[in-house]
DNA sequence: CGTACCATTGAGCAGATTCAACGCAAGTGG
DNA sequence: CCACTTGCGTTGAATCTGCTCAATGGTACG
């Protein structure tokens, strides 16, 4: 492990509102469920694939990502968890992912074994954590559709809404993902990704402004996904 | 809905044993939730996309898929329901898949909003549901890697061993789908997936005979897939 | 024995990758 | 403050994997 869990060293607490994040209470009915405040700084890992999931997390703000390698380094991003996602949940004892802060990250740390403590004694809450788990996989079955049949231009399109939904719908963002890790997600090469947002910016589909910053033309692109 | 699910005709009972299903009851811990017997013939539909979601399945024996469409017909199965598996699950109202009969199937047929009381009722059922969606979400991950950055002839050969493993892993076994339906959920043509067949049986990492029969060298497919 | 469906095989093509060069912005150290 | 480095992103050319289109073979079923 490369990082220490303890002591969460009470990270400063700014009183900033945060999109989606009620508090530091996991369940609303579940106010014994309190988490620790703690930072990840910018590709910090915050636990790695084989390790012991004692923990689970959820994210205040910045953005973690999770993914799997292959022998050879090619690697697979299963999800982006941004603020008020929960991430780090397993079947069994180990993590069977890595997750890594793509910036400078605050999440709550939660026991594991405490949740599920929690969710033996309350049917409640285990009730919203098999909600949660059944919402994740719904995500990532729509990412095997995405991946199995839809071309490189359909998958770059679909994934700028689905980041622009998640970080308020406006159509004007910052991309808080490089180009490898938008690649690693699409089961894409980042040469491919760059290119596509360049035909996507031709066709007057969106508009870049220094690498990172997009601003979405949400109907042509709605017409390239069109399922 | 093309298909009525009363009366369920009291499927003809052949005490055939049938691996890893242990009866008709859905939990050890809760006798009060009883399955009613019902069967589909090959190709039949269980239930459709955005249709109502008001029953969960148990496979009996035999087999189901779960897909999505595109509307310009390109096809993604998210799943293969083997005897023992439960689908139908959803968040929400409606089905967001497909479910289908590969051959003629028996199934086990639960009303959902009924589990969703026993769930809300006992946490212990509560966290079983939990665990089967955590671990279905785990097999969607899997899946998301294969799609995501797996060549062809290693997206087969896992497969391959997938399927053997959970068809009791004797090695030698008949695939219980088509060509098409492998295709559609490795995210190929059913050209690449004959050709890759062909090829792996060339290199002797498999035999065949008749079609949907296969004979594994699992070293030599393990070989293949090495992660 | 014919029909229909499934599977295999071949030839040519296309979309995405690989390999490589280059631009740009942000550090870093002299 | 500037030279140098480093990382990220873009673009081009060549290559290749897997797809499309097409023909043929095999098997089950009426």
């Amino acid at each position: 492990m490369t990082t220490e869990h303890t002591p969460p060293q009470a990270a400063a607490y700014h009183p900033v509102p945060v999109p989606s994040v009620s508090g530091s209470i996991l369940f609303a009915g579940c106010p014994d469920l309190i988490g620790t405040p703690f930072t990840y700084a910018r590709e910090e890992e915050v636990y790695g694939e084989g390790e012991e999931a004692e923990f689970v997390y959820k994210v205040v703000s910045g953005a973690v990502r999770t993914h799997k390698v292959l022998s050879d380094g090619r690697r697979q991003i299963t999800g982006f968890h941004l603020p008020g996602d929960l991430f780090g949940f397993e079947q069994g004892e180990a993590h069977r992912h890595t997750a890594e802060a793509l910036a400078d990250t605050r999440v709550l740390i939660f026991k594991r074994r405490q949740v599920e403590r929690a969710a033996a004694d309350r049917a409640e809450v285990a009730c919203q954590l098999w909600g949660m788990a059944t919402n994740n996989l719904r995500l990532a079955q729509d990412l095997t559709l995405l991946l199995g049949r839809r071309s490189a231009t359909e998958r770059v399109a679909a994934f700028l809404m689905d980041v622009d939904e998640r970080l308020g719908g406006s159509g004007t963002f910052a991309l808080p993902m490089t180009r490898r890790d938008i690649a690693d997600y699409l089961g894409l090469t980042i040469e491919t990704v760059s290119r596509t947002l360049s035909q996507l910016e031709e066709d007057g589909a969106l508009q870049r402004a220094g690498g990172r910053q997009v601003s979405l033309r949400r109907a042509k692109l709605r017409r390239v996904v069109e399922d």
